[in-house]
DNA sequence: ATTTGTACCACACAAATGTGTGGTATGTCA
DNA sequence: TGACATACCACACATTTGTGTGGTACAAAT
């Protein structure tokens, strides 16, 4: 589809774009020693025509990879067998940070010790990404203070009004709240780091 | 540190360098709707001397997050009794959201089918962050193409030179590694969302 | 009282940058 | 043959963009 060298360009104007600001055309034409800036002006126009890049008319730098030259992180389903695994037809959904990750402030991660929500797959060492909130409902996982002690994480249980805190390890006992006890946040994502 | 007018202005730059294109002094005037490009730069001069931007002279759009200003979560640790969530000193480290997902290049999601990694804290349905490579070592959580079948994630395990796929889970057993085979990534994150 | 930082504005200038219109040469495909 | 894509070049032009030099007003700190 691409020609070595529309692909070197393509390359470049990637590599430009990770690093966090794409190349200008006299960047591109400097860069692979073109003496004129129609030269590039043609790869661009071959790279648009073939799908892999949109430009934006009279922007400085306006050079965007479309999803053909991926610019998420792809997030794979089942991969069936026999298909390269980063095919486009694993591809179930793309991973956007800004969605999980808002700016807002509300937001803290809280390392999980002991073992207490192993059966829900929580392990100790883990991060847990908590959203502050004084309430909460059944079966939420939640960020907790009791008796004023230190903070743990549990599953929320509502039993005809009456809130527990219930481990997912039967090693460990069924906490009801009382008025010494107060909901910190809600467990929204967990995350742990192999590196 | 940051007025609030200044952390709007870094907000806004952060967010266009998410997607892709960092903007111009008058693209931020636009934005704000301010008259002069003369008050961008004093804001521009205001984030570097804070040590939250960086600039390059005389290149359009040449605007740099530092460290600083990259979007910083705060990880906590032990929180002992009394002691306010948030307060300072339970802050262990910061979970830099941009840094995690900078290399992007040869990283992928897959979602996990099945309940074969459970013992480690894998859960059906959570997404494992994989890093492309065909050799692991030891103890890894890697993920692999058996007998060009379907994708499978994990524990490799080398017992003298000879490697084997080991599942977390007893109902499961373990698998030979063969010609057949071949090793796609390693697993160096996983995330579960509850929402 | 002076300095410093914040928060704006106006206008001009030079450099950077995208655009337009031409050109040459080579090869492939129908 | 003709049409088309690739792979370059030259040069002028208009716009975008960063820069420079001024200004005003307000508040806090020294």
């Amino acid at each position: 589809m691409l020609t070595k060298k529309q692909n070197d360009v393509l390359m470049f104007i990637r590599q430009r774009i990770r690093q966090g600001l794409p190349p200008t055309i006299r960047e591109i034409a400097d860069e692979f020693r073109f003496g004129s800036t129609g030269t590039v002006r043609d790869y661009l126009k071959a790279l648009v025509k073939k799908g892999f890049i949109a430009l934006c008319e009279k922007k400085s730098r306006a050079i965007e990879l479309t999803e053909k030259a991926m610019l998420n992180i792809p997030i794979l389903g089942r991969v069936p067998a026999g298909v390269p695994v980063l095919a486009v037809e694993n591809v179930e959904d793309y991973f956007n940070v800004d969605k999980l990750f808002s700016q807002k402030d509300d937001l803290f991660f809280l390392r999980v010790h002991g073992d207490s929500m192993i059966g829900a797959g929580i392990m100790p060492d883990d991060l847990v990404l908590v959203k502050k909130q004084s309430c909460a409902q059944d079966r939420d996982i939640v960020v907790c203070r009791v008796d004023e002690e230190e903070i743990t994480v549990k599953i929320l249980r509502n039993r005809e009004n009456r809130f527990f805190l219930e481990p997912a390890n039967k090693n460990y006992s069924i906490i009801p709240l009382n008025e010494h006890s107060q909901i910190v946040g809600k467990v929204i994502t967990a995350i742990r780091r192999y590196i």
